[in-house]
Formats: structure tokens, sequence, C-alpha cells
DNA sequence: ACCTTAAATGACAGCGTTTTCATAAGTCAA
DNA sequence: TTGACTTATGAAAACGCTGTCATTTAAGGT
């Protein structure tokens, strides 16, 4: 039943043995059940029960050069964002003969690129990335690879592969068009870690208050620093310092926005009558905080599920094709912080 | 330089030959360095390099019947206690020839039996496993398994091998003395997703709360479900129904307690004047909200660094004997939600 | 210079699969 | 009945590495 340590565990040929057919038969009874006669099946089936017997990915890898992982690079792994990503891709290698291997990058380029290597020298089935800002010999590498690739997390990239995401431009233009339709004139821009996604949210906010009448950049604060809470309360600090007129703020993610509304609370200024705030992902609790936080829902969890489907399927010569763009979306969700003026 | 694809990926033979050593002299200049002469390890080091070699793991694993994979099991992959300390496990790793591989049983004992059944067939360098109520057959599998066993999260357990955490009922029970000590009488217990640890908490709580003169339970609000903000906007809900003399809540977690402060907002009930709060876990965000809520501290990336370290050095025969236990303690972090009355 | 001991190296035989490619046994039309 | 296919099965040869053990080389002692 399991492997108890003082019998050495069965192989394929122990399997052979005991069902009486060959090896190679065992073999072909996992990877195309469909070649085996039932006879053999039942046989091989009971005999495998019986041994407790499981195959060695090692020895599997080793034969035919190619290895059950999917690698799955994040820039971070306690960033509620990925950790959605994850889930969802771990929920659909469920119940697959696949498996996910993680790689953590930390939001460098270099260690992202030292991961690809590793991970592609070890020959996986595919490879899932987020984002698309590898340095060149990265690029390079991937598109060089012998495995299918998944972008995720933006469409706004060179794709090498395939492309699974959003426009991370076009939803932040639309959360702060719903901004100035509820009212709101002077609208500030809070952003953390400015990787190019957070680039993008930028441009977003830009073009969405292009026409307005303060020079354009007066009202961004951002930082390279990582997001936190805690700099969501000094970036609307340092924005209200520098323009205290400030009715808006739209934040480059939700940790900034409930940064931005404990600030807030603190200072007494009602939310939003004084100042509306609208944040990026919809994590669960921004439809808690009091009052709920206005945010951009992106679809995580979808992310990293299909991106697991997709490759599976890829790889099962589904014809998924090259240069497959697929664009999961947003959604504004309009919650008491952005209530109309 | 890279794998790219239309040459074959170099081996230990190739580099063997360029270096003009034996392979199995390469083969140690990776395991151990120590035994490889000067100048020979200098002529490895440059093929190495110019190949663009190397090693390939599953051949390694096959013929050392050992893969350099240490599995982690963990109940969530959306709960921000497992991500940081999966980003400590995975910091740890880093830089060393092993690597992780994650496991998500969703609190769930038979994907969790499942799960060690799966990763002790690959022949895992070791496995970290988050809580210690694995059902018997999975208990018994880990004891008998040819790897060494990290149980993490929680002292109050069984240990089958190494153990690392700290112990619940304690930490709980010094929050609520705590609440105690700053003048709260009538303290009430929000908890969600009852797994054994939450638990432990719960008889924290009781044993700081015998004394007390009200019935013990009728404080206690409990659930099954996952933990979440909104969650605890409802458990505090249904305690102030029933008990509204209520003074002070200790929450299993600090999203429950969030959820709390965010429902006293609602009701435009004071923090701590008419309620005292205390969470678990002290996320970044305890610190930020209005008021900032106290919270019991646990040294979550740390419990995921020491679980490798620890396996690292036990598998090195550092001398890490079974049975090791290791008590990371906690912290009572004292905030205004729980000012002194 | 010679013997003893330690350090460095190599030959060889697997490790448990998968991949050909060949063979044996059925199936079917003429 | 026969030849032409199709289907099911096996034999043998990799796959790229490491463990074991024997051998060579260098170092140390007298």
């Amino acid at each position: 039943m399991c492997p108890t340590g003082n019998k050495k565990t069965p192989t394929l040929a122990d399997v052979a043995e005991a069902a009486n057919v060959s090896a190679v038969t065992v073999s072909r009874f996992f990877r195309h059940p469909e070649k085996v006669s039932e006879a053999a099946r039942g046989r091989i089936e009971q005999a495998v029960s019986e041994l407790g017997y499981a195959p060695n990915a090692a020895a599997s890898a080793l034969a035919s050069r190619r290895t059950n992982i999917i690698g799955l690079l994040v820039p971070s792994l306690t960033n509620n964002v990925f950790n959605d990503v994850l889930s969802g891709a771990f929920d659909e290698v469920q119940g697959t003969p696949y498996s996910i291997q993680i790689g953590n990058y930390r939001y460098r380029p270099s260690e992202e690129e030292a991961l690809i290597r590793t991970f592609l020298h070890q020959k996986p089935l595919g490879l899932v990335i987020a984002g698309g800002n590898q340095t060149p010999a990265a690029a390079e590498m991937l598109r060089a690879a012998d495995c299918r690739i998944v972008q995720i997390m933006d469409t706004e990239i060179d794709g090498i592969d395939m492309v699974l995401g959003l426009s991370h431009t076009e939803a932040a233009e639309a959360a702060v068009r719903h901004l100035r339709e509820r009212g709101y004139q002077r609208i500030g821009f809070l952003g953390a870690r400015m990787d190019p996604r957070s680039q993008n949210r930028l441009a977003g906010y830009h073009r969405a208050v292009a026409d307005l009448d303060d020079p354009t950049d007066s009202r961004v604060f951002t930082t390279p620093e990582a997001s936190s809470t805690e700099l969501g309360g000094r970036l609307l600090s340092d924005l209200l310092a520098a323009m205290p007129d400030t009715d808006a703020v739209f934040c480059n993610n939700d940790d900034l926005a409930a940064g931005a509304l404990f600030e807030c609370q603190r200072r007494g200024m009602r939310v939003p009558d004084r100042l509306a705030i609208c944040g990026f992902n919809d994590l669960e609790m921004m439809a808690q905080t009091c009052p709920p936080i206005s945010s951009v829902r992106i679809f995580r969890h979808e992310m990293g599920r299909r991106s697991v489907r997709l490759m599976i399927e890829a790889v099962a010569g589904a014809g998924v094709e090259r240069g497959l763009r697929e664009d999961l979306g947003f959604e504004i969700v309009e919650r008491a912080s952005t209530r109309p003026r």
C-alpha cells in the first residue's frame, strides 16, 4: 500500500511479472492505456494496486527526456495577487499527472533569468511566467526553448508564445474615468514598486486625466519600494502635502488603497466626501472596510487555472497555436469610496 | 551558454572530455568539490561554463535514488500565514542545490494523505508539513518514510520527527490575559476554520477566562467556514447580538480581527472604548488600521526558513536528531485596539 | 632511497523508465 | 485460402548520472 521502507519499492518490472506481461506493456498501460488489451489492462491494474506501485518520475524523465513539471515563475510569494494565481494553478493540475514547480524571482530580472535557465535545463513540460520584461538573454532562452511558454498577467508585452492577461493601461484608464464620471476632478495617483504593469497603470491614468487642467504629474506619487499598507498612508500624506485640494486617488493596488483609507481615518478625513479612493486588484478585504473601497477586479485565480489548462492543452497537441493571446479583462467594482459627489 | 535546442545539451561526459578527466570526477566536482584537485577543478569549471553544462536532475535522482526536492505541504495557498512560510522556505533554498515542491492540501486530510503518498514515492530529500493532524494512514507513511520530516506551525502535536512551531494554546492564553490585564472583563472569542491550531487557541482562551464569572462558552462564536474579513464582521454581529455587554474580543486570526474592527466602524462603535480587539498572526496591515489592532506575532517567515535549514542540516548529517523540538515562540504586540480601560 | 599512508582518479555496473523496431496474432476482402 | 493490414506485445538499447571499489599518484617518515 505504501512505501514502507523495509521492502524496496516495486518497479515496472515487478508489476510486469505479477501481471504476466512485459515491462513495456506496463509502461504503455500508463501512457497510452488504449493501446493495451482489455485483458492485460485488468491484470496490470490489479498488480499495480497489490504491489502499491507508483512510477518513478526520475526514471521516466530520464528516458523520455521530458518531465511532467510545469514551471511557474512569479515575482513574489507574499503578494496576494500571485497567491491567487498560484492557487488557481494548483487547482488546475489537481488530478492530472502534471505537477507545478514554483520559482520566486523577487521582482529581480537577474534572478528570473537564472530561474529560467535552471528550469529550462530540467526540460519542463512548459513554463508559465508572470509578465514579459525578461532580460534579453532570458527572452532569447525562452524563444529557443523546446517547450511551450505562457506569459500571464499582462497582454501589453512582446509575447514569446502564449499570452494570457489583461491590459493594465485600459483597466487603470477605466478606473480613473470612473472617478471622473462620479464627479471627481483632481485625481491623484499612488504607485509602489513601479514594475511594467504598474507603469502601464500609470499610463492609463495619464490617458484618463490628459484633458484635466493641472500639470500632468503634479498629483502622481510613486516609489520603487515594495507595496504595503503602510506605504499607502505615506504616499497619501505626500500627495496631500503637495496638493491639498486633491479630491480622489487612484491607487496602484489595494494595499495602497487600504493604507490610504486608514490614513484618511487617522486624519479624520471623510471618504469619499473629502477624498475618494479607488484601488486595483479587488482583494477580498476591499468590500469590508468602512467605507468599502472601489477597486478594479482582475481574475487572478482564473488566470492561474487557465494558464495551466492552456499549457496542458498545448502540450496535448490540442492545436493551441503559438502567438495565442487571451484577454481575461477586468471589472470596475464600484463601492462607497467612490460614491458620486 | 543556454539550451538552444539545435545542439543537444551537454552531458557529464562532454564536460569530462573537455576537461580531460573522467565523468566520475566531474560528478564529484559537483557533489564533493573538496575531493577534486585544484587543477582539475579549474579545468572542469572552465569546461562547464564553456559548454553551458547543467546537471540533469532526473539522471542524478535515478542514479542516487534520491532527489534534491524538499516537499512542502501547506493547507492553503491563499492564506497570508502560509505565504510567509513559503516565502521563508524559498529564501532559504535560494543558492542551495535543493528545490522546493509545494503541495496544497486545502485543509483536507484526505488530500494531504494523497499528497504525502505521491511525494514520498518521489523519494524527496525530506518533507516539511504544516501541522500534525494527518490521517492514521498518512502518519504511518511518514513514520515509515526513509527521509526526514519537519512538522511546522505547532508544537502541540505528536511529533513524527522534527517539530518546529509554537504553542497556540499558550499564545492565545497570553493574548487573552493581556486583555484582562488591560481591564477587559467580558471577553469574547471569534473563530473560523476550527482546525487543530484554532482549537488550541480556543483552549488557551478558555484557560485565560476560566475564572471569569460568565458561563464559559457564551461568548465563543466559531464556524468551520474558511476565515475571511467578511466573516469577522458576521461573527462579531452574532456575538454582540447574543452578549451585548461584551467589552473585548480575541480573534482567531487577523482577518477576523480586521473584519471585527470594520464592523465596529460601521456600527459607530469606538474601538477600544466600546470594544477592544485582539487578533492573531500580526499581519502587516494590523499596524495600519485605524486604530491599529493588537495581535499575536508569530514568526512565519522564520518558520519557513528554519524548517528548510533544519532539513538541510539533518540531511547533511549535522546531527539533528529525531525528536528535535524547536519552539519559535510568539510576541504580544500591543496596539491601540487594546488600550487600557 | 624506500616503505607507508593519504589523496585523487577512473572503470564498471547499475538506477527504472521509454523508444525504437521487430514479431506474433487477429481481421478482413477477394 | 491467401495476402495485406491492423493490433498487441516484447527485446534490447538507450537516457545521464552516481556508488563502489580498485588503481594511480603524491606526500610523509625514516
